[in-house]
DNA sequence: TCCTGAAGTTGATGGCGTCAACATGAGTGT
DNA sequence: ACACTCATGTTGACGCCATCAACTTCAGGA
């Protein structure tokens, strides 16, 4: 029934489909049931039988969005090859929010429609989207405890703190900082990045020897 | 001639004035030209004799926003009555970032059209509004490297840390975490704040005496 | 074979931003 | 005192949008 091929072959993923490259280049706001109807071939109003409204489509893209952005992190992730197990842990995490701010910044338009805001959309469904790179972002932290580097008392909700600096760090530097150069973006998301592992080695006393992680002292 | 009296009265002042309050209860996308031109009791396209477009008067109303956003941070700047100097730097720069926080959940539509991007908006008058909430956050930032509570060297550029942690947190809170109970909120950000406190603080190997300035740890 | 219900279409309503052409009237130069 | 000009406002249009209601079509089961 949802997946079945009828008049058109397949409009449901056909819409969802050309939603999502839309969103992609301008946004959620991009995304407008007309033209996608015009672009996929189908009459206006076609899309209803598929959603109740724009806003149904829309969680669906913010899903592949978000999965898009896991993607990103995951890959990212497998790339660390440290062997040295603080070290790996640390880096493990700076990855994470290296691919964060990547993604948000080279992808600004699935980044947008992946947070965006749907009054319609139901709070659990809303979070559910999100869980995942949340729960990337607890396992590279409870690396860091296993291996000593954060302290069990300081590890609760420490989620909060690194996905605040990253998501906020992504923000501001896809809009009132939009045309920072490159460079120093690079070297401002190095100091962000510094400050919280050093943050998290003076909650057990770790010893940064300089340049272990990170060019910036 | 822009503040003189005409057919109106003054319609532009009126304009924007009607904008603020829609911007404060709908955020930006419930700004409308039409919708204003009602309110204040004029035909639809009157507004265009005062704003080339729309995002125009967004732009001044984006203004406005700031500001009432910067006012909210020195009100509670104002407020903190510390008078040991290390103390007094550090709860100054935590009050910035609870005013930050508070006023984006308090006032979401007016912080939503306060960073809300306008793409016709030129960088320097975009970056010119921010500048204020810069600028009294570096000056607290200052204030903790003339204590001695934050080296020098991580001086640099520490305003992207705070505002990105704030920042980024506040924007959290507001969207797939717009439900959480707002004493767990309360105690996260205090977390945060704390991460950043501990951060500084292992700049210049400064002492922590625990419930110096947060409750937690 | 028919007929039902899902999938797609047509046409309308009311919203929006914006352009062009017109009306009005306050303030200025003579 | 008068006429003229130009800023300010108005009317009416265009084309975009989301969405509703009423239709057609047609595939698959009774």
């Amino acid at each position: 029934m949802s997946g079945s091929a009828y008049h058109h072959g397949d409009l449901r993923r056909a819409l969802v489909d050309a939603a999502f490259v839309a969103a992609r280049s301008e946004g959620p706001e991009g995304v407008s049931i007309r033209e996608l109807a015009r672009r996929v071939g189908v009459s206006h109003n076609a899309a209803y039988r598929h959603f109740a409204h724009r806003d149904e489509l829309l969680v669906e893209v913010s899903g592949l969005a978000m999965q898009a952005l896991v993607d990103a992190m995951e890959e990212r992730l497998a790339r660390v090859d440290e062997t040295d197990g603080v070290l790996r842990a640390r880096r493990r995490l700076a990855e994470i929010g290296r691919a964060y701010v990547s993604f948000a910044l080279g992808e600004p338009g699935l980044f947008r429609v992946a947070f965006s805001s749907h009054p319609e959309m139901d709070q659990t469904s809303l979070s559910a989207l999100a869980v995942r790179p949340y729960t990337l972002l607890g396992e590279a932290l409870d690396g860091l405890v296993e291996v000593g580097f954060l302290s069990p008392s300081a590890r609760v909700e420490a989620e909060m703190t690194c996905w605040s600096a990253v998501h906020g760090f992504a923000l501001l530097n896809g809009n009132p900082l939009r045309d920072l150069p490159a460079e120093e973006r690079e070297l401002a998301l190095d100091r962000v990045l510094a400050a919280i592992d050093r943050s998290y080695a003076a909650t057990t006393g770790s010893v940064i020897t300089p340049g272990d992680v990170f060019a910036v002292a």
